[in-house]
DNA sequence: ACCGTTCAGTGGCCC
DNA sequence: ACTGAACGGT
C-alpha cells in the first residue's frame, strides 16, 4: 500500500484516496493522469472497498484503455477478469452482447464502422430516389449521428422546413434498414445501451449496484449521449471518477462538449474538486508559453501548471519564406539535433493539417532522413481485409447488405449492375435482404447470384467445425480473393495483409481467451456458464454481462466487432527510429523531446473555418496549448510567408498566438525580416539556398502599384496588419487584395486606402 | 470489365 | 496541386 501511495504528490495522492463520492479531478498536461487513474483502481481494490468486479473505467481511445490495463497489471497482481476496463463502444458492445434479446438484436449483430456506414446510407438513397445533390449521403450520416449523439431517434427530432422533414424521414427509414440488416453504428451501439438500461429497470439496477466505482478518462471529451449515458449507468449511489482537462478540449467538431464538466459538477454535487497542476513533463519555458496562451481563452476552469525543472531552454521561433524552406530549416535542425545525440522517434514534427506534411515528407526524404507518418490507413480499413471481412460478416449474418455489396461480385464473377437492380427490387418488394431475395431473381442474374450464395453458404459450412484461423484461411482462398491478386500488378502488398489477417485472428483467438480449437463459426461456447444468472423481481432473469466474450458470442462474431472497433494502428509503417510526423490532433497524449509546430499562421492555425464557428478560436488555441504542452526539453514553432495551398501560393500573416505567448520566453531564430526589405536584397541570397520555388515567388512579387509591392506587410488604421496577396490594374486605379487575418482579405484602391509600410 | 477523363472539394478523427 | 468519385467510351 504504501509503495502504492509513495511518489505521490500531495494532490495526487489526495485524488487517488478520495471518498467515494463524486470527483472531478482536473488534470494539466503532463501531471499524472493516467497514474492518479490507475492508482486510485488500485488502492481501491488493495484496500478491500470494492472487488475488481465493481470497477468500470472508461477510456475513449483501445490505446488508453490497454494502457491503463498494463499499468495497472504492473502495480498490483491483478485479477484482470471482472474488471471492466475499455472504450464507451466496446463496453456498450459487450452488454449488447450480453443483453441482444432485451435490446431487441439479433445475437451475431453486426457493427458499421464510417465506410459501412455510408454506403448504405448511398444505398438508401437510391432505393428511394432521393437525389442526392440536394441530400448529400455525407450530410444526412452527420444529420443522423448528431442526433444519435444527443440521444434523438427520429420522432424525437424536431424540424421546421421541409428539408429537414426530409432529412428525419430519411433518418427513421435508415434505423429501420439497420434493424433489417442487423447492424449497428457507433453512436447506435450508445444509443442503444442507453436506452436498454433507461427502459429495463432490473437490467439498470443490477449494474448500478454492480459499478460502485465509474472512472472516467478524457472526459472534456464526453458528448452528450455519453454523459448521460454515465448518470444512467451511475444512479444515485455510483463514485463517479471524472478526470479531464477543459484546456485540451479539441473535439467540439466530433460533438464533444466541455460544457459536461461543469455540468458534472453541478448535477453530481461533486464536492471533491482536485486541480493537478505539477507537470512532469516539460521546461520552464515551454509551459509558461502554454499558460500564457491559454490565459487568453474566456471559458475556462482555470488551471496553471508549474515545474520543479527550470526555466531550460527558450522557445525558438522561426519565420520561412516559403512552406519548402520551412521543411529545410526543419531538417537541419533535426539534422543538428540527431548529431547531437536525440532520438529520431523523440523529435516530433506537428502540423495542423494533414495536407502541411507533403512538403515536410518530400524533404526528409530527399534527405533521407527515416520518419513515420500517423494518421494512415489502418489495418482493417484495408480495401482488401474489408473485402475478406465481408465475406466473414455474411457468413456470420448474411443480412447485412453492405457486406453483400461489396463482395457479390469481387473477384468479379459478372454480377453487373443489371442484375444487382433486379436483386434491389426484390429486395425492397418483399422488403428482405439482398441475400435472402435472390431466390427471387429469375434467369441468367439469378443463375450467377446462386453461386454467390452457393460459394459463401459452401465456405459456412466447410469452416462450421473450424478454429477460426483456419476459417478465415479457407475464406481468403475459397472467396478468390488471393488468386484475384495474385493476377494484379502490385497485389504481392494485399496478399501479404491477407495472410497477415489470419495471424490476426489467431492472435485474437489466443488474447480473448477462446479456446485455439473451439470451432469459430458456432454460437456461443458455453451457453450454461454465461455467468451467473440472476433472477430479479419479476423473474426476470439477468446474465451478466462480466463473462468472457465466448460464452455470448461465436469467436467469428467476436473477431468482427474487433475488426470494427479497433481498426488497427493509427500509423504508418514500424520504422522505429524515425521522426515522427503527425497533426496536433493526433500528438494529444504523447510526448517528444523535442517538438516543431510549424505553420503557426493566420488562417492556417488558427484554421480560417475556426473564425465562423461559436468559440471556434478558442478551440484553436487549445490546441495550440496542447501542441506545446507535448515538448519536453525543446520546443521550436515556424511560420512561412510564403505557402502552397490548394494549387496557389498563399501569403498568410503569422498567427495571433505569437501575440499571445511570452516574449521573455521565446528566442526569434531568424531576423525578423521585413517584407518589403526582400526585394532590395538580390533574389539570388535567399534564392541559392532553398529551391527553385521561390524564383516563382520572387517573380509574382515583382509587381507593384502606387509603390506598393505583392508580398509587402502594410498596417490599416481599421484593419491592422496585413500582407498584399495580389494587385490588379496599375497606375492610380490599381488596387491591391490584402489578407488582414483575421479581419479576412480586403479589396482595397491604393490610391484611396490609408495604407502604413510595416517594418516589423 | 476496364480504361481515361472530368469535376468537385479540399480541417481536425476517436469508436 | 492532388485526390477520389462519377461518368462515358471502348
Amino acid at each position: 500500500m504504501q509503495n502504492l501511495l509513495h511518489n505521490l504528490n500531495p494532490e495526487q495522492l489526495a485524488a487517488v484516496t478520495l471518498p467515494a463520492q463524486p470527483a472531478l479531478i482536473l488534470a494539466g498536461a503532463g501531471s499524472g493522469k493516467t497514474r492518479v487513474l490507475t492508482t486510485r483502481i488500485a488502492w481501491l481494490i488493495q484496500t478491500g472497498q470494492v472487488s475488481p468486479a465493481g470497477i468500470l473505467a472508461v477510456t475513449f481511445t483501445n490505446k488508453a484503455a490497454k494502457e491503463m490495463m498494463t499499468r495497472l497489471s504492473a502495480m498490483m497482481p491483478i485479477n484482470t477478469r471482472g474488471m471492466w476496463i475499455g472504450t464507451f463502444h466496446g463496453l456498450c458492445n459487450r452488454l449488447l452482447r450480453a443483453h441482444y434479446r432485451d435490446a431487441a438484436l439479433p445475437q451475431a449483430f453486426q457493427i458499421l464502422d464510417t465506410q459501412d456506414q455510408l454506403s448504405m446510407i448511398k444505398r438508401l438513397l437510391k432505393a428511394n430516389n432521393i437525389d442526392d445533390e440536394k441530400y448529400p449521403p455525407r450530410n444526412l450520416m452527420y444529420f443522423i449521428n448528431g442526433a444519435k449523439d444527443n440521444g434523438l431517434r427520429a420522432h424525437d427530432v424536431e424540424a421546421f422546413d421541409d428539408y429537414n422533414r426530409k432529412m428525419v424521414e430519411l433518418y427513421a427509414l435508415y434505423d429501420q434498414q439497420c434493424q433489417r440488416e442487423g447492424v449497428v453504428d457507433f453512436a447506435e451501439l450508445l444509443l442503444r445501451t442507453y436506452e436498454l438500461l433507461l427502459r429495463n429497470q432490473p437490467l439498470r439496477e443490477h449494474y448500478q449496484a454492480r459499478f460502485r466505482h465509474i472512472l472516467v478518462d478524457e472526459f472534456q471529451d464526453t458528448n452528450n449521449l455519453q454523459y448521460n449515458w454515465l448518470k444512467l449507468m451511475a444512479g444515485t449511489q455510483g463514485a463517479v471518477f471524472a478526470v479531464g482537462d477543459d484546456d485540451q478540449s479539441i473535439y467540439a467538431f466530433r460533438g464533444a462538449n466541455v460544457g459536461n464538466m461543469s455540468a458534472f459538477e453541478r448535477e453530481f454535487k461533486v464536492e471533491n474538486l482536485i486541480k493537478l497542476e505539477q507537470n512532469y513533463r516539460s521546461h520552464g519555458h515551454i509551459l509558461d508559453t502554454a499558460n500564457t496562451l491559454i490565459a487568453n481563452n474566456t471559458k475556462r476552469l482555470g488551471k496553471n501548471l508549474h515545474t520543479d525543472a527550470g526555466h531550460g531552454e527558450p522557445v525558438r521561433i522561426y519565420e520561412a519564406t516559403s512552406d519548402l524552406q520551412e521543411a529545410q530549416w526543419i531538417i537541419e535542425e533535426a539534422k543538428s539535433l540527431i548529431a547531437e545525440g536525440s532520438a529520431r522517434n523523440e523529435i516530433a514534427i506537428l502540423y495542423r493539417s494533414n495536407a502541411q506534411s507533403r512538403v515536410i515528407e518530400h524533404a526528409l526524404f530527399s534527405a533521407n532522413i527515416p520518419y513515420r507518418v500517423y494518421g494512415g490507413q489502418r489495418f482493417f480499413e484495408r480495401a482488401e481485409i474489408k473485402h475478406a471481412i465481408a465475406y466473414l460478416q455474411l457468413m456470420d449474418n448474411p443480412h447485412n447488405d453492405s457486406a453483400f455489396l461489396r463482395v457479390v461480385n469481387f473477384p468479379t464473377r459478372g454480377i453487373g449492375a443489371r442484375s444487382l437492380e433486379q436483386l434491389q427490387d426484390a429486395a425492397k418488394q418483399y422488403g428482405i435482404s439482398l441475400y435472402a431475395a435472390v431466390p427471387y431473381v429469375t434467369g441468367k442474374a439469378g443463375t450467377s447470384l446462386g453461386a454467390f450464395i452457393k460459394l459463401v453458404e459452401g465456405m459456412r459450412f466447410e469452416t462450421l467445425q473450424l478454429p477460426l484461423k483456419e476459417m478465415v484461411d479457407v475464406v481468403i482462398n475459397s472467396s478468390g480473393l488471393i488468386a484475384h491478386y495474385q493476377n494484379e500488378k502490385e497485389g504481392a502488398d494485399r496478399i501479404e495483409n491477407l495472410e497477415q489477417l489470419v495471424s490476426a485472428a489467431s492472435l485474437f483467438v489466443s488474447e480473448e481467451g477462446f479456446g485455439h480449437d473451439a470451432p469459430a463459426g458456432l454460437g456461443p461456447q458455453s451457453e450454461a456458464s454465461a455467468g451467473t444468472p440472476l433472477v430479479v423481481g419479476d423473474g426476470i432473469e439477468i446474465i451478466d454481462a462480466d463473462v468472457p466474450l465466448v460464452t455470448v458470442m461465436s469467436p467469428l462474431s467476436a473477431f468482427l466487432s474487433h475488426a470494427s472497433l479497433e481498426a488497427g494502428d493509427n500509423q504508418a509503417q514500424a520504422g522505429q527510429d524515425a521522426l515522427q510526423l503527425m497533426t496536433v490532433h493526433s500528438a494529444k497524449g504523447l510526448e517528444f523531446d523535442a517538438v516543431f509546430i510549424t505553420g503557426l499562421e493566420e488562417g492556417l492555425f488558427p484554421h480560417e473555418n475556426s473564425q465562423k464557428e461559436e468559440g471556434g478560436v478558442e478551440e484553436e488555441r487549445r490546441l495550440m496549448y496542447v501542441a506545446i504542452t507535448r515538448a519536453r526539453r525543446r520546443l521550436y514553432i515556424s511560420f512561412s510567408q510564403t505557402r502552397m495551398l490548394h494549387g496557389q501560393t498563399r501569403y498568410n500573416m503569422k498567427s495571433r498566438f505569437f501575440d499571445e505567448m511570452p516574449e521573455s520566453s521565446l528566442k526569434w531564430l531568424s531576423p525578423k525580416v521585413q517584407q518589403h526589405h526582400w526585394f532590395a536584397s538580390p533574389k539570388a541570397e535567399w534564392d541559392n539556398a532553398f529551391g527553385e520555388s521561390t524564383n516563382k515567388i520572387a517573380q509574382n512579387m515583382g509587381k507593384q502599384a502606387m509603390g506598393w509591392r505583392i508580398g509587402e506587410s502594410v498596417a490599416h488604421a481599421k484593419f491592422g496588419e496585413g500582407v498584399i496577396v495580389n494587385i490588379e490594374g496599375s497606375g492610380s486605379s490599381a488596387r491591391a487584395h490584402i489578407n488582414f487575418g483575421r479581419h479576412g482579405m480586403k479589396l482595397l484602391d491604393l490610391s484611396i486606402a490609408k495604407l502604413d509600410k510595416l517594418s516589423a
